[in-house]
Formats: C-alpha cells, sequence, structure tokens
RNA sequence: GGAGUCUUAGCUCAAUUGGUUAGAGCGCCGCCCUGUCACGGCGGAGGUUGCGGGUUCGAGCCCCGUAGACUCCGCCA
C-alpha cells in the first residue's frame, strides 16, 4: 500500500455530537497519570454507597478503575450516583486522583489512583441480572441464554482474548513460513465416507443438497493439485454427531497443506507454531524436538492411542510369568494366542469393593470377561486368584511388577486388542482415584505415528479408513495392501498429542490415480460410485499432482487446554449445548412451511 | 440408541429416620451510613421443591413415569 492510499481521506469520526467516549481504559490509569483529566466509559461493576461518598467500581474489556463520587465537590454528579447499580452503562470524566494513604487496592493494577467524578452521563440502564457476574455459576443453561453477559464475566473474556491471540500467532508463524491462507467453501458436497453431514437443500436445483464440510480436506488437497504448495485456513468444520464436553457440531481447525513435503516437515513446522503459540499465551518457552512413539507402542504401553504420558503407570506384559500357569484364565488366554498383562496401581489397596466393582464393570463394557486384580496390604496378597499362583510365578510378578505395600495390581487376559483398551481405560480411571495432582503447567507433548491405515468394522462387515480415505499407507507396506492383509497396512498418518488429549491429525496423502482407487475399491466404493463421488479427485491426480500432505489443528480444544477451560464451550462465544442448541437465539427452530416448500422439502417428523 | 449424576427462592446451596409454618448466604427493595474495595447496620419481599401419577395418617425425601441439563459409552478426528 502506497503512503498517499485514499484510506487517509475518510473523516475520524462521523459522530457529530463531538462526544469523547473516552480517553483511557479502565486498566490504563497509574500514579503518572495524576492531576490529569480522564474520561472513562464502562459498566458498574460494584458500587459501595456510604449514604455521602460512592465509590464505583467501573469495568470495560481491560480492566477495573475505582470512581469515587464526592458530594462536597460535585454534589449534583453524586447525588445521581446514589441512583446507579450494577452493569449500568456510564461514562465518566473526572480528575486522575492519588488514593488516601492507606487506601490503595494492591490487587488492582489501577490501585493507587481513582477517578474523582466531575461529570457523569448514564448511558444505559441495566435491569436486575438473571444471575451474578462475580462468582462461578453452575448453571450452564442460565450462561447461555444470556450468553451477553456471561461474556462479561473477566474468565470468559480472557478467554476471548486468549483464542484470539492464538489464532494470530497461528496465522503469523504460517505467513513468515510462506503459507497462504485460501478460504474453501462452506456450501459442498455429501462424501459417504466418515462423520454425518449437516445437509443444506439447493433452492436453485431441486431435490439436491449441500453438505458442510467436515473439513476442507478435498478442497486442500486439490489446492494442492492446483500448484496451491503450501496452504492454510482458519476453517469452520461441521460434523453431525453426538455431542461431548469437548465436541460441538461445529468447531474450528488450523487446517494446513503443503506440497513437495515429508511427515518431518510438518511435524518441525507445528513444533515452531507451539514454540510461538505458547510463548504468547503462557510465556513459556517449551522443549522441542516433541517426543515420538508407534502407535502399537502407544497401545501396549498405555492401551491409548492419545496417552497420557504424565502418569508413570504403565501397562506391563506379564504372558512369559504364566506360560505354564495353572490358572486357567491365564492359561487360557495366552494358549487362545492372547496377551496377559498387568497394570500396577501404586498406592490403590485401600480402594473399596465398589471401587472394584466399578473399574470390573468398566473393564466388561470394553470387552474383558473379568477385571483380576491383587490387594497388597499388611505385607500380604489379598486376592481371589493368587492361590492359584506358584512361588516363582509370584517372585516373578513381584519383580516384574515392583510390587510394594500399599499397591494394587490389576490383570487383563484376553486377546491383546481387548487388553490394551481395558487397561488403558482402567488405567486412566485409576488415577483419577488416586487423585494425583500435577502441576497445571506441565506439558506432555507426544507425536503418535505409524496408525494403521484400516480398521475392520463389525457391524458393517467391511473395512474403513482410520484416519480417511486419502491417506497414504507407508511405501514399505505396500505389498501387505497388495496381499490383502489390511490390518497391518500402516499409515503415514500421525497425530499430535498433549496431556492425553489429541489436538491434531495428519497424514502424507495419496497423489497417485491408481493408489486412490485401490484405497477406494478396499474400503467398498465400487468405481461407478468413485467416479461420481470423487471424479474430481482422481482425475486431478491424473494431470500431475505433486507429493502432499498436511495436518489439522482442533483450535478449541487447544485453545480449552491452555485457557485451563473444563469445557470447550467455554472457549466459544457462542456454543451450542449437549443436544446441538445454541440456547440464546433458540436454534435450531421450526420454520415456514412457505420456506420449505419453496426448498421442495417436506418433514416426515411425526408430531 | 445406552448408562450414570443432577433438578428446592433471581443465584449458590441446606433441610436428621418420611413428621409441625421448607432454611441460610449472596442478590433484590426500603431506611440509615463521608474512604470503601466481598463496605457496614436495621427492616422487608421473594417457593406449585422440574412436571405427572402412586404408596402413606403424612412426601422436598420412598416408588413409577416424563421433561431438561451435564458426564460417559456407542458414534465422531
Amino acid at each position: 500500500m502506497g503512503s498517499g492510499c485514499a484510506c487517509r481521506l475518510v473523516c475520524k469520526s462521523s459522530d457529530s455530537r463531538a462526544m469523547n467516549f473516552r480517553t483511557h481504559n479502565c486498566a490504563a490509569l497509574r500514579t503518572e497519570d495524576i492531576g490529569k483529566s480522564a474520561t472513562l466509559s464502562g459498566w458498574v461493576s460494584s458500587r459501595r454507597d456510604h449514604g455521602g461518598v460512592i465509590f464505583i467500581d467501573l469495568r470495560d474489556r481491560e480492566g477495573l478503575t475505582q470512581v469515587v463520587f464526592r458530594p462536597e465537590e460535585y454534589p449534583a454528579v453524586a447525588e445521581t450516583a446514589h441512583l446507579l447499580r450494577d452493569e449500568d452503562v456510564i461514562l465518566v470524566t473526572g480528575k486522575v486522583a492519588k488514593r488516601l494513604e492507606g487506601t490503595e487496592n494492591s490487587k488492582l493494577a489501577t490501585g493507587a489512583v481513582e477517578v474523582v467524578a466531575e461529570e457523569m452521563t448514564v448511558l444505559n440502564k441495566a435491569d436486575v441480572l438473571p444471575f451474578p457476574l462475580d462468582e462461578k455459576i453452575a448453571n450452564e443453561d442460565l450462561r447461555l441464554v444470556h450468553r451477553y453477559l456471561d461474556l462479561r464475566r473477566p474468565t470468559m473474556a480472557a478467554n476471548l482474548r486468549l483464542r484470539h491471540r492464538v489464532i494470530k500467532t497461528v496465522r503469523d508463524v504460517l505467513d513468515g513460513e510462506g503459507f497462504w491462507e485460501i478460504e474453501t467453501p462452506i456450501l459442498s458436497k455429501s462424501t459417504p465416507e466418515g462423520a454425518r453431514d449437516f445437509l443444506v437443500p439447493s433452492r436453485l436445483n431441486p431435490g439436491t443438497f449441500y453438505a458442510l464440510p467436515q473439513a476442507p480436506q478435498q478442497y486442500k488437497q486439490l489446492l494442492m493439485a492446483a500448484g496451491g504448495e503450501k496452504y492454510f485456513q482458519i476453517a469452520r468444520c461441521f460434523r453431525d454427531e453426538d455431542l461431548r464436553a469437548d465436541r460441538q457440531p461445529e468447531f474450528t481447525q488450523a487446517d494446513i497443506e503443503m506440497s513437495f513435503m515429508t511427515a518431518e516437515d510438518i511435524f518441525a513446522l507445528i513444533e515452531k507454531m507451539f514454540v510461538a503459540v505458547f510463548c504468547e499465551a503462557w510465556g513459556v518457552e517449551i522443549t522441542t524436538p516433541f517426543c515420538r512413539m508407534t502407535y502399537r507402542e502407544a497401545m501396549d504401553r498405555f492401551g491409548s492411542d492419545k496417552p497420557d504420558t504424565r502418569y508413570a503407570q504403565e501397562i506391563v506384559d506379564v504372558g512369559d510369568v504364566f506360560a505354564a500357569s495353572e490358572f486357567k484364565v491365564f492359561r487360557g488366554a495366552l494358549d487362545g494366542g492372547g496377551v496377559v498383562r498387568a497394570l500396577n496401581a501404586k498406592g490403590l489397596a485401600k480402594i473399596t469393593t465398589g471401587q472394584i466393582e466399578e473399574l470390573t464393570e468398566m473393564a466388561k463394557q470394553f470387552g474383558a470377561k473379568g477385571l483380576a486384580f491383587i490387594k497388597c496390604e499388611n505385607g500380604e496378597w489379598k486376592s481371589p486368584i493368587v492361590k492359584f499362583f506358584s512361588e516363582v510365578e509370584k517372585a516373578a510378578l513381584q519383580e516384574r511388577l515392583q510390587i510394594e505395600e500399599g499397591d494394587l495390581i490389576l490383570f487383563g487376559a484376553d486377546k491383546r486388542e481387548v487388553v490394551c483398551e481395558v487397561l488403558g481405560r482402567v488405567r486412566l480411571r485409576v488415577v483419577e482415584m488416586l487423585g494425583i495432582q500435577h502441576d497445571p503447567r506441565r506439558l506432555d507433548f507426544l507425536w503418535v505415528v505409524d496408525f494403521p491405515l484400516l480398521a475392520w468394522r463389525e457391524e458393517e462387515q467391511k473395512w474403513n479408513a482410520v484416519h480417511h480415505p486419502f491417506t497414504r499407507p507407508k511405501a514399505e507396506d505396500i505389498a501387505l495392501l497388495e496381499g490383502e492383509k489390511f490390518g497391518e497396512v500402516r499409515a503415514e498418518a500421525y497425530d499430535i498429542v498433549l496431556n492425553g488429549v489429541e489436538i491434531g491429525g495428519g497424514s502424507v496423502r495419496i497423489h497417485e490415480a491408481n493408489l486412490q482407487a485401490k484405497m477406494f475399491s478396499v474400503l467398498g466404493v465400487d468405481e461407478a460410485k468413485q467416479a461420481v463421488m470423487f471424479g474430481h479427485l482422481l482425475k486431478a491426480f491424473r494431470f500431475g499432482t505433486p507429493p502432499h500432505g498436511g495436518i489439522a489443528l482442533g483450535l478449541d480444544r487447544l485453545v480449552m487446554l491452555l485457557a485451563h477451560a473444563e469445557s470447550i464451550r467455554d472457549v466459544i462465544a457462542f456454543p451450542k449445548n449437549n443436544r446441538g442448541v445454541e440456547l440464546m437465539t433458540a436454534s435450531p427452530s421450526v420454520v415456514d412451511f412457505k420456506q420449505l416448500r419453496e426448498l421442495y422439502i417436506a418433514s416426515t417428523k411425526k408430531s
């Protein structure tokens, strides 16, 4: 932009009243401003009316300033100040004064000074609020209905500011690395794989529908085909599935794709980005490179593909200990090709019978037949199964699991996948029961790599993509794919995990038409369907699409962790509740028959 | 679709084994109060205990149903 650009000609203000709302914000004034005149605008955060002198905490987005009304100096203003109530919006002009000796408030940044009100205008009165803004409130419904009030609370405002700073940092880092921010369509095409789509009927094309994007996946790959080389987008994504504390039907991803890359390029880029983000958000310097672990190792050691490595408890294989055991349950599992593994819940021997039952129920829910355990209390092993163990087995267990007084040992004996899953879930619950408190600033970053490409889906009796259908198989495993050993093929896919929360995932993609077609056919998408659903992509791959890949970061979850928020809803301005309802505007809502008719839509709902 | 927890004043919560008129703090309203910052003092208003049914001499409490919220599983990157 040149120095003589036209924007200088635009008037500074169209306000004909020539009123100045502010000279300072409510966090700005300091002792060096004493004696100056100041004008502040904001909300009445609290009032302390002594009958004579009146104090008001005036709040704006930035902070608090105490305003004092003195009847002996400005009687008319003080008179009207008696009528002020919480959350009235006012404009105050007065002199910045040093607070009286001994009345400074060290809790406020502006606590050494106050503004002595000379003039005051009530810009808007407020009714009595439906809930207090100055304390933690449990009723989330009420907060969501009056979200504009909820967001006035300093913690919520801080969350919004943090979110802004994080997104700004992400943009700056990517811009610095030569990425272009490119928008992709919100009205896009429904595809068979993945989550349920939100649909939008097309008025101009009766009987047809757009889908809101689950992610800009195909568009970003086509941008690589288009020679974009380095793309990103702060992208809204939509998935019509059931919600959770960390899941909304619409959410935001930092969506990234680049050409001529390897996974290492993505790791380096994201690590650089997180260094900048954590510096901005917390002012800390995080250590890179992050740890890496294969999916297989994560499942074996932690029973999870997003292991929380802050906790020392790990799953230990004890199959060799019981190779010739008398205990039929363990022997049966081993003889059937399964495994026997154990988890030492250090210090949890004090567990109640009810809690043991809870763990057992949980184990059953995830496919185990039961949950064997040993409590080490008062120098003996209390357990329904220990009588089946030989002395050699006991000694080996003691050694392998480092068993000490007060420990609780939990066993899984079944197929490997079941044992991993069960002990992984049990591990997280056990950690909760132990009530381990860790440093809230602890950051365990982890790349989980070498995910399986495909997973057998029992309900549909078919193979599904673990990541998505465009993920590249590892070069050394392509023979396995050709040999139809689908369960053994590993993918060039990676997740980034922070403190047991998956905050992003990506992959190197397929860029060859024949390999992509092969992948579709394994997933049960026949050639005719491929042409209709993915013809554009397959065609693009025939016109010189470069090798490419990328990643998507879940921004809401990341900001949630940075804000130490308990729910993703606390870092989204206008979130939806458990049932996808936005309570403030009460959406979704019914629409006129006329609107439906224009869209050629009829509801089948029985009322 | 399934499981669990919860629902009492505007807000946060209490109410012994099923027992008299359902309480407290904050907020609100009124009066008083000239240095507070969770200001203080005095007084006051405010309840269909989510809703419907049942058991009982008697239900906020027990039982059945139902609605809503939240958490989790399934589902979902």
